[in-house]
DNA sequence: GTCTATACAGTGATAGAC
DNA sequence: GTCTATCACTGTATAGAC
């Protein structure tokens, strides 16, 4: 790790680290120390805290929603694509320790969260109504706009929620379950 | 409010606060300022900060769970309690600011949660989930046990990812567009 | 650019007077 | 039982030497 230059060590750290444990638990001197850098090396590349939170959930985004799309680049769009949604996080929890959605994290550790971290937690879920609708779009060509508005949300609800349980359970159970509801829901469509 | 006594009013500004700004967020001494007591006094009472989160969580619970059995008590048990559950906390959303549901946000908050807490969380679930199904049970009193199970669970999913999104984007829209869901859902069975 | 050393506010928790 | 005063510690952030 030692290669990558002292700021990218920082980021990859801090990102680690307010996952993990949560931003407001993960303080300056735990990141500096397992960066290996020094206190004011950090200050120089980042002017606070807070300019690496708002770091930490961009990069995050862009990384879950990558991920997502080379998950799911093999599937067909619609049912399959929609599966995959769940199959991604399934794989997640069952690989990493997942710790629940980092957004809905943020923002409910944060209760007052500046301008630019809102914006990214409301354009991770935007990116996934998007994701959603879209293989909607494909399972039916001729989606009603209002039932299809409400059939994203629904899923979206069943997918946060799921992911939700299976945190607080520590089990993935909640989420094979609902991988099965939503096969069953749009088996129908 | 001086009419109580020292204990009441540390406890009834500290659920508040906890609620309001969260767990870490909330200092002792805002705590003491606001309930109008000395930091010893408050000692004297509870041995530490975490004591005092184990009777906010506790005290919540029993909270939450009395509030939900009034506001459903002249309903007819089946649909009508089950539209109830989500009725209770769209009143929620609309009268007081609603911040997320209060176990889920103490969960995310702190990953390294202490076993009593842990306790009421998953206390707090099952009370929900026996809710649910008893109302399931009402409706259909045949019904599979694993059925019976799936939609328990997608009910809470439903029910917790919809107070999600509501807090995420300060709209009860999410949950009365669930509401809605949800009353198809029930009115197949 | 990176380090050591430090500033300064805030934390949870205690001692001891009244 | 309740207060004032203070503890030891950690938090974020900076100054100044190398």
């Amino acid at each position: 790790m030692k290669e990558q230059g002292a700021k990218e060590r920082i980021i990859s750290t801090a990102c680690d680290l307010f996952y993990k444990q949560g931003y407001q638990a993960t303080g300056i001197n735990q990141i500096i120390e397992e960066a290996g850098i020094a206190k004011a090396s950090l200050y120089q590349h980042f002017p606070s805290k807070e300019a690496l939170l708002n770091e930490y959930l961009l990069i995050t985004r862009l990384n879950n929603y990558e991920h997502l799309l080379q998950f799911t680049a093999k599937m067909h769009p619609g049912k399959q694509k929609l599966m995959g949604l769940f199959e991604c996080r399934l794989e997640r929890m069952e690989t990493s320790n997942f710790k629940g959605c980092a957004f809905i994290r943020i923002a409910y550790e944060l209760p007052g969260l500046n301008q630019e971290a809102t914006a990214q937690v409301h354009a991770h879920t935007q990116g996934l109504k998007t994701f959603i609708e879209e293989q909607l779009l494909v399972i039916k060509h001729s989606f009603p706009k209002g039932e299809l508005r409400e059939m994203t949300d629904m899923l979206l609800n069943l997918y946060e929620g799921a992911g939700l349980q299976g945190y607080i359970q520590r089990s993935v159970k909640p989420m094979e379950d609902t991988k099965k509801v939503v096969r069953k829901l749009i088996a129908t469509l």
